[in-house]
RNA sequence: GGCUCCGUAGCCAAGUGGCUAAGGCAGUGGAUUGCAAAUCCACCAUCCCCGGUUCGAAUCCGGGCGGAGCCUCCA
């Protein structure tokens, strides 16, 4: 099955071919850095960085590039308020952005090219549009004439007039259509800005995409992704002005993902409550802030302190990139709940082959992986290729990491049921059926990999007294042996229990007993 | 008001014309266990409502009800 991609632009599911065979290129809008992250900013990332895996391990080339917009009336704001300057501001923001993508296992993004690095690019582009008849000069800003522009308003699927139907008009503004947008805007004395041939100023909203993208990209670039609320009027912008300017069609396929949004409340992550945040009195801020650790519109490091972020990670792709996502904390706890089957499995590998999941060096590609060495026991291999086709299949088609999740379960039902009918816990288990687990752990690793999950061990809830508690647990669970070998289960279950009520968690196993936090 | 999108079990969620409608969480029964834990097996939905197209629809079309996003420089 080839790999199929729902483009918003046709608003179908298109058979993928790039423009250079081989190779992708993908750009994603990035934050603009004036407040840090919340769960919200984290949703694209994931998405894309996990395409970029997908991609790669289908055999392409793969440059992603992901913009850190530093220019910014907001930005601009929040450094008033701040009383210091945008630069510091922008810097602080962007390392937060930084962190938590580090954290989250984003790290396939190339470049991170920033507006105020590529202000001549943005000229350029302007000054061709102007000279192409595009765009006008007006008292200091530089306008787009969308009126000029034949398709403006395809992706989108709306025109001029019906947009401007449903659109207050600013009385003072002399654009000559109000759907016009700033290319480029005249600065106010005291405001950070360039020289440009149309006075000092600053950089429109979406040029910079146009800007960076054909400069690290090219004029035309084959994925362009960005959240579902930036199709319009960003994506829709940056689109015109870029064809307009180029004269080619600017992205192949357009993939918008869906947004975060609170459980049981009205609107998006991070939208409603921060565009009329400065209207709020304090104490309403207080409050709102108290509101947002469970609705998810709190800052993303917070988040952490009561999340894994593999949680967070597994929890973003386990819905289609394209639905919403209803944020909740329950909705998370139970994510990691499911998790925790998965990491039992790796213990238990451990334990039978005596190296780690996380060791595993899996296939890098798709070839690679197929050419896989015949294990002597062909049920077992046939039903670990079945899994991965299944797994593969959903990814092919709009990379449908939902199905793909689902599939992961299944695989490691099928693992634990081979442990078991293998008896690999028990006595001495046949060498040949602990390679066999290990390639379906093998299998495991290549397929989590893909999804960017289960890639290091979960930190531990180490603390400095680790040693101290694990050999007093290992007095406890000695003396309890001792007991249960008397049939004292009086002693050996009031052991358990109080135990239990300390949050830790017996199992009684024919070899020897195991005992873990939670 | 205009433009998009969505409505699948108690909850989350995949599936968009045809085998017994994935999977997770919760629940129930069984195997295993001294009892548990863990694991495995089994059970648990005719897909918001109405009408239509079709040999056949959760999946296509029309209408209704309900929800979401955008039209406001928010990922």
């Amino acid at each position: 099955m080839p790999l199929r991609v729902y483009n918003t632009l046709t608003r179908q599911k298109e058979d993928f071919q790039t423009v250079t065979p081989g190779r992708v290129t993908m750009y994603l809008c990035g934050p603009t850095v004036y407040k840090p992250s919340h769960i919200g900013h984290m949703v694209g990332p994931v998405i894309f960085d996990t395409v970029k895996r997908y991609l790669s391990y289908s055999g392409y080339g793969v440059t992603f590039v992901v913009n850190i917009t530093d220019v910014d009336d907001k930005i601009i704001g929040e450094a008033t308020k701040r009383n210091t300057t945008m630069a510091a501001v922008a810097k602080e923001i962007e390392q937060d952005y930084f962190d938590n993508l580090k954290v989250m296992g984003v790290d396939s993004i190339d470049h991170f090219p920033r507006a105020t690095e590529h202000i001549q690019g943005m000229l350029d582009i302007i000054g061709t549009l102007v000279e192409k008849g595009y765009a006008y000069p007006l008292n200091g800003d530089v306008y787009f004439d969308c009126t000029k522009d034949d398709d403006y308003g395809k992706l989108s699927r709306r025109s001029i007039e019906e947009m401007l139907a449903g659109t207050r008009v600013e009385a003072n503004d002399r654009k000559r259509s109000p759907a016009d947008f700033a290319l480029w805007k005249g600065s106010k004395p005291g405001e950070p800005c360039w020289e440009s041939p149309w006075g000092p100023g600053r950089p429109g909203w979406h040029i910079e995409c146009s800007a960076m993208a054909k400069k690290l990209l090219g004029e035309s670039i084959d994925i362009h992704g960005g959240g579902l609320d930036l199709m319009f009027p960003h994506h829709e912008n940056e689109l015109a002005q870029s064809e307009s300017c180029s004269g080619k069609p600017f992205a192949r396929y357009w993939m918008h993902n869906g947004l975060m949004q609170s459980s049981g409340q009205a609107g998006k992550v991070g939208g409603q409550h921060d565009r009329h945040g400065d209207l709020l009195a304090e104490k309403q801020q207080q409050e709102a802030a108290k509101i947002s650790k469970s609705t998810g519109a709190g800052s993303f490091k917070d988040l952490l302190k009561s999340h894994a972020p593999e949680t967070v990670r597994f929890f973003l792709l386990a819905t289609h990139y394209r639905s919403p996502i209803d944020f909740s904390d329950e909705r998370l706890q139970e994510t990691a709940k499911s998790l925790e089957g998965f990491h039992r499995l790796f213990k238990t590998y451990e334990r039978i082959a005596g190296t780690s999941f996380f060791a595993i060096t899996p296939a890098a590609t798709r070839t690679e992986a197929q050419e896989s060495p015949s294990l002597g026991l062909p049920a077992f291999q046939e039903e670990l290729s079945s899994l991965r086709q299944r797994f593969l299949d959903a990814m092919d088609d709009d990379f449908n990491t939902g199905g793909a999740v689902g599939v992961l379960f299944d695989l490691r039902k099928t693992l634990n049921g081979f442990i078991a009918e293998q008896k690999l816990e028990t006595g001495s288990p046949k060498p040949e059926a602990v390679a066999a687990l290990t390639a379906g752990m093998t299998v495991l690793k290549e397929l989590s990999n893909l999804l960017g999950v289960f890639r290091v061990a979960p930190a531990k809830a180490a603390a400095a007294d680790d040693g101290l508690v694990n050999g007093l647990m290992e007095l406890v669970i000695q003396i309890r042996a001792d007991a249960r070998k008397n049939k004292n289960f009086a002693v050996s279950d009031l052991i358990r229990d109080q135990l239990k009520a300390l949050k830790i968690t017996l199992e009684d196993r024919p070899e020897k007993t195991l005992w873990r936090r939670g």
